[in-house]
RNA sequence: GGGCGAGUGGCGGAAUUGGUAUACGCGACGGACUUAAAAUCCGUUGGCUGAAUAAGCCUUGAGGGUUCAAGUCCCUCCUCGCCCACCA
C-alpha cells in the first residue's frame, strides 16, 4: 500500500498544472468572470512569510471554489518591487537593487510554486519593469494634467535613516512605520497628489461596495470629514483690519468663548514676529512670540506628546473682538493647535472642550459654562468636564438659553451666516498626499522644469524615463535623490522650447505603482495603452479583494483615489476598483507576540514543507487555524494535525482501492456525503474555512465508522471519495488531484464541477428530542422528524428518567418546539 | 479621549442567530505495535462530589434583568486587542 508522501505528490502536480498552463485566465469568455485578488508581494530578502501564505492561501481557496463553479477566473500575482527596504539591502549587500530585486524575486517564485496555487502566472509582472512603470508615469502626468499633482515648498516628514520624505500615512506615533526611526520636520520643495479633492468621493464610494465596517470606518475616521463653521473674529486692538478665522463644530457653544489661539505657523503670527503689525498701545510682543514660535517648532511629534498635555503658550498683545458677547478676548499662540487642520486657529470655549479647559487654567483665562446635561452641574467649573455631546441645554447665551445643543448649533449657524459673521464650513482631516521620495529606487517623476516654461511634462512618446544605471544610488542627506549627481541625465532639452532644462529627481513612492497594478493584471503585455479599453470593460472590478489591515489607511485609499480619477478621465469603466474588500488577520508567533526578525521567531513556510509535512497540510493547518480575519497565535503542532487527517483520508482511499468493493445501499453514507457537501458549500460561502475543514474531518471520521460497521459494501464510495476530494480540492490541491486519478479520473480535479446535495438525503428517520423540566436537561428521547406534539409529549412523559422529576407534580406548561425541545414548567 | 472588535476547557477555536455549551484540532493521560524511539492505531479528557463509563451540582470576564429556555437579547461594570488621537 502506497504511503502519504508530500514530497512526491506536490512536485510533480506543480509540473504538471504548469505544463497544462491550467490556471490561466481567458480574456473574453462566455463564463460569468471572477477577479480574486491578493496584494502581490514587496519582495524582500526575507522571502515569504507565513502572513503571506494565509492571504496567498485564502485567494487560492476561493479562486478555485468560484472555478469550480464555473467562473472563468482570475488570480494573478506581481511583484511590488520598488521601494526603500530593497534599496537599503541592496546597500548593506553592496549590490544593484536590480540585482537585489532579482535574487529576491528568485526566491519568492520557488516558495510560491512549493505551495502549489492555482495563479495566471502568464500576467505577472514587476513594477519595476520599465514597460510597467512607463504606465505608472504616464497615469501620473493625467494626474498632472488634471491639475491634481501639484509642486509646494512645505514642511514634510523626513527619515533619517532612510534618508527620505515620507506621507503622513507612513508616520506612525512619530516614526517611520518601516523602519521605525524618529522622524524629523523638513521644509522640501515636494510633489503632492491632491486626494483632498476627492475626500468626499472616497466616502461616498464606501456606500456602493462591500467592505467590512471595521475597514470602511477607518477610512471613515482618516479622511475625518468635520461639518462646522468658519468664524471670523476682528482684531481690535491693531491699526491695520485684522481678521483671525476659527474654525469650530461647536459654534452653539461660542458665548462661552473667552479667548483665542493661533498655531505657532499662523500667518498672523509671522506677522507679528515680523513686526508687520503692532498692537495700537505701541507695546509689542514679538519677541516673546518669537520666542516661543522657535521652540516649539522645534520639537518634534513624538517630544510634544511625551510632554502629555500640559499647555504652553504666549500671549500677543492682540485681542479679538466675541460679537456675540461685545467682549473682547485676548489672542494666544499655542502648540496645541495644529497648522494643518481646519483654519490653524481656534476659539476658546474652556468650560467645554478639555484643551481649551487645560489652556484657561494655566494661564489664568475665565471659564463660562454654557451648556447643562441633563443631571449636570453647571456651577462646578473645577470638573474638565468635556463638551455635552449628545445632549443638554443651553444656558448663558442669550437667544439661545433653553434649546437643545443640535437646535442651538443650528440655530447660531444661520444667525451667523446671517450677519456675516461666519461661513458653514466643511473640514477634513486627510491631508493631500505627498508624493516626492528623494530615491534611487522608485519611478523617476516624469517631468521636466525649463526655466520658461516651468514644470513640462514628459511628451508621451519619450516615456518612459527610465532610471539610469549609475554606480552611486545612496540617499544623501542634503534632501535631494542621488539621481541629481548624474548630470548628462539631469540635463535635457524643455519639450516646449528646446532650451537647456532640468529633469525632476524626485521619485515616487512605492505606493504608486500599487495604486493601479490590478488594471494591468488585465492586460498585462501592452505596449500602447495602460490596459485595452475592451479588456478594461469585460474584467470589470475586482470581485474580492483580499489583504491586510495594515493597508486601509495606505494602499487600499491610495488606489481607490487613483481609481476614483481614472473613472473620471473615462479610462476605467466603474467608479470603484474594488467591489468586495476582506482583511485577514494577522499571524502572531505561538507566544502570541508578533513574529520578528529581531526576536527570532519567525516562521518559515518552506521549512515546514520541506520537513514532510507538505504544502497541502501547511495550507491546511494555517486556514483551520481561526477565522479568516482573526488575529491569533501559530500552532506549530497544528500542521502536524491536518497532516494525519490527510493521512487518513489517503489511507482509507488506499484501503477502498485495494479491497473488494460490493453493490449495496448505504443510507448513512448517502447521508454523510450529501451533509459534507452542504457543509463546506455554505461555508465557503461564508469564507468560514476553519469549520468547512472541521466538518471534512468530521466527515473522514464518519467515513473510518461507516467502515468499519460495514466495510466498502456500499456501491457509493467511489461517488463518496469522489465528491470529498471535490471539495476538498482547493484547500489541499495536491492530495485531492493525486487520489483523483487514483480512482481512475483522466481530467484535473481543478476543472471539476462543485458536487451538490440533495436535501432528501438530509432528512433523518430519527431525531433526538431534548427533554427538559424546568430548563434542565433531564432526558433525549428518538421520535420521527414529523411526530405531533401530543404524541412527542405523550412519550416524553413515559420517559423513566423524568419521573423524579414529573412524579406528582402540576405540569403548568408545555413548551414544545418541532425537532428540538420539549420542557414542562413544574411548579 | 474617539472609532471598531473581542472575553467560552491546559491551548487554537465551535455553537444552525434564543433551544443538548465546549464541535473539530492541538496538548495531556492510558493502552496496542516496537528491542527502543518516532510514526501509526484504539480509548479517556470542562470543573466539583463520588469506587463508578450510577447519580447530582456547577460552568461561556463580573453582577443584575427579560424569558418556559440566555454564550447568544437588555442594563451596569471590568479586562484585552487593533486603528486614530492636543483634529477644535
Amino acid at each position: 500500500m502506497l504511503r502519504y508522501n508530500p514530497k512526491e505528490i506536490e512536485p510533480k502536480w506543480q509540473a504538471k498544472w504548469a505544463e497544462d498552463h491550467l490556471y490561466e485566465a481567458l480574456d473574453f469568455d462566455e463564463r460569468p468572470k471572477f477577479v480574486m485578488l491578493t496584494e502581490f508581494p514587496y519582495p524582500s530578502g526575507d522571502g515569504l512569510h507565513l502572513g503571506h501564505i494565509r492571504e496567498y492561501t485564502y485567494g487560492d481557496i476561493l479562486a478555485r471554489h468560484k472555478r469550480m463553479h464555473g467562473y472563468n477566473v482570475l488570480y494573478p500575482m506581481g511583484y511590488d518591487a520598488f521601494g526603500l527596504p530593497t534599496e537599503n539591502y541592496a546597500i548593506k549587500n553592496k549590490i544593484t537593487p536590480q540585482a537585489a530585486t532579482d535574487q529576491n524575486i528568485a526566491n519568492f517564485q520557488k516558495q510560491f510554486e512549493s505551495l502549489g496555487y492555482g495563479i495566471d502566472w502568464s500576467r505577472s509582472f514587476r513594477t519595476s519593469d520599465p514597460e510597467y512603470y512607463k504606465w505608472t508615469q504616464w497615469l501620473f502626468l493625467q494626474f498632472f494634467k488634471a491639475g491634481l499633482a501639484y509642486q509646494d515648498e512645505i514642511a514634510i516628514n523626513w527619515c533619517p535613516f532612510c534618508k527620505t520624505g515620507l506621507s503622513n500615512e507612513e508616520v506612525v506615533n512619530g516614526r517611520h512605520e518601516r523602519c521605525d526611526t524618529l522622524v524629523e520636520k523638513r521644509v522640501l520643495n515636494q510633489w503632492l497628489m491632491k486626494i483632498t479633492d476627492y475626500a468626499d468621493r472616497l466616502l461616498e464610494g464606501l456606500k456602493n461596495v462591500d467592505y467590512p465596517s471595521r475597514i470602511a470606518d477607518q477610512q471613515i475616521n482618516w479622511i475625518g470629514r468635520k461639518d462646522g463653521i468658519d468664524i471670523d473674529y476682528k482684531v481690535t486692538n491693531s491699526p491695520s483690519s485684522e481678521v483671525i478665522t476659527t474654525f469650530t463644530t461647536r459654534p452653539d457653544t461660542n458665548f462661552g468663548a473667552t479667548f483665542v489661539v493661533l498655531a505657532p505657523e499662523h500667518p498672523f503670527v509671522k506677522k507679528i514676529m515680523k513686526r508687520e503689525v503692532v498692537p495700537e498701545s505701541g507695546h509689542s510682543h514679538s519677541e516673546t512670540v518669537a520666542n516661543y514660535v522657535k521652540k516649539s517648532l522645534s520639537k518634534s511629534d513624538v517630544e510634544r506628546q511625551e510632554e502629555g498635555r500640559k499647555k504652553t503658550g504666549a500671549f500677543t498683545g492682540f485681542y479679538a473682538m466675541n460679537e456675540l458677547t461685545g467682549k473682547e478676548m485676548p489672542i494666544w499662540v499655542s502648540d496645541f493647535v495644529l497648522a494643518s487642520f481646519g483654519t490653524g486657529a481656534v476659539v476658546g470655549v474652556p468650560g467645554h472642550d478639555l484643551r481649551d479647559f487645560e489652556f484657561a487654567k494655566e494661564f489664568d483665562l475665565p471659564i463660562i459654562r454654557v451648556v447643562v446635561g441633563p443631571d449636570g452641574d453647571s456651577s462646578d467649573i473645577t470638573r474638565p468636564e468635556q463638551v455635552q455631546e449628545n445632549q443638554g441645554k443651553m444656558i448663558n447665551s442669550d437667544f439661545l438659553d433653553g434649546l437643545d445643543i443640535h437646535e442651538a448649533t443650528e440655530k447660531i449657524m444661520v444667525y451667523m451666516e446671517e450677519h456675516q459673521m461666519g461661513k458653514r464650513k466643511v473640514s477634513y482631516r486627510l491631508r493631500d498626499w505627498i508624493f516626492s521620495r528623494q530615491h534611487y529606487w522608485g519611478e523617476p517623476i516624469p517631468i521636466i522644469h525649463c526655466p520658461e516654461h516651468g514644470a513640462v511634462p514628459v511628451p508621451d512618446d519619450q516615456l518612459p524615463v527610465l532610471l539610469p544605471d549609475v554606480k552611486n544610488y545612496e540617499p544623501t542627506d542634503t534632501g535631494e535623490s542621488p539621481l541629481a549627481q548624474i548630470s548628462d541625465w539631469v540635463n535635457v532639452k524643455c519639450p516646449v522650447c528646446g532650451e537647456p532644462a532640468k529633469r525632476e529627481t524626485d521619485t515616487m513612492p512605492n505606493w504608486a505603482g500599487s495604486s493601479w497594478y490590478y488594471l494591468r493584471y488585465y492586460d498585462a503585455k501592452n505596449n500602447s495603452e495602460f490596459a485595452a479599453k475592451d479588456k478594461l470593460d469585460y474584467w470589470g472590478a475586482v470581485d474580492m479583494y483580499l489583504g491586510g489591515m495594515e493597508h486601509t489607511t495606505l494602499h487600499l485609499l491610495y488606489s481607490r483615489f487613483w481609481h476614483q480619477f481614472l473613472y473620471d478621465q473615462k479610462l476605467v469603466p466603474t467608479p470603484e476598483p474594488y467591489q468586495a474588500r476582506r482583511g485577514q488577520g494577522i499571524i502572531l508567533a505561538a507566544d502570541d507576540t508578533k513574529m520578528s526578525k529581531s526576536k527570532g521567531n519567525i516562521v518559515n513556510p518552506s521549512e515546514i514543507i520541506d520537513s514532510g509535512y507538505g504544502a497541502d497540510a501547511l495550507r491546511l493547518s494555517i486556514s483551520f487555524l481561526a477565522p479568516y480575519d482573526q488575529t491569533t497565535p501559530w500552532s506549530p503542532e497544528g500542521v502536524a494535525g491536518t497532516h494525519r487527517f490527510l493521512s487518513r483520508l489517503w489511507t482509507l482511499v488506499q484501503e477502498y482501492s485495494e479491497g473488494p468493493k460490493g453493490n449495496e445501499e448505504s443510507s448513512e453514507l448517502k447521508r454523510a456525503v450529501n451533509k459534507v457537501i452542504k457543509k463546506v458549500s455554505n461555508d465557503l460561502d461564508a469564507m468560514l474555512f476553519n469549520t468547512a475543514i472541521a466538518g471534512l474531518m468530521e466527515f473522514t471520521n464518519e467515513l473510518y465508522k461507516i467502515k468499519a460497521k460495514e466495510g466498502f459494501v456500499s456501491k457509493d464510495w467511489q461517488w463518496a471519495f469522489e465528491s470529498v476530494l471535490k471539495i476538498l480540492s482547493p484547500f489541499a490541491p495536491h492530495i485531492s488531484e493525486e487520489l483523483w486519478h487514483q480512482l481512475g479520473n483522466k481530467d484535473t480535479i481543478h476543472l471539476s464541477s462543485w458536487p451538490t446535495y440533495d436535501e432528501q438525503y438530509l432528512i433523518e428517520d430519527k431525531v433526538k428530542l431534548i427533554v427538559q423540566v424546568n430548563g434542565k436537561l433531564r432526558a433525549e428521547i428518538e421520535v420521527e422528524p414529523d411526530i405531533k406534539e401530543e404524541a412527542a409529549v405523550k412519550l416524553a412523559k413515559q420517559n423513566p428518567r423524568l419521573q423524579p422529576y414529573l412524579g406528582g407534580q402540576d405540569i403548568k406548561r408545555t413548551v414544545y418546539v418541532p425537532g428540538k425541545i420539549i420542557n414542562f414548567v413544574v411548579s
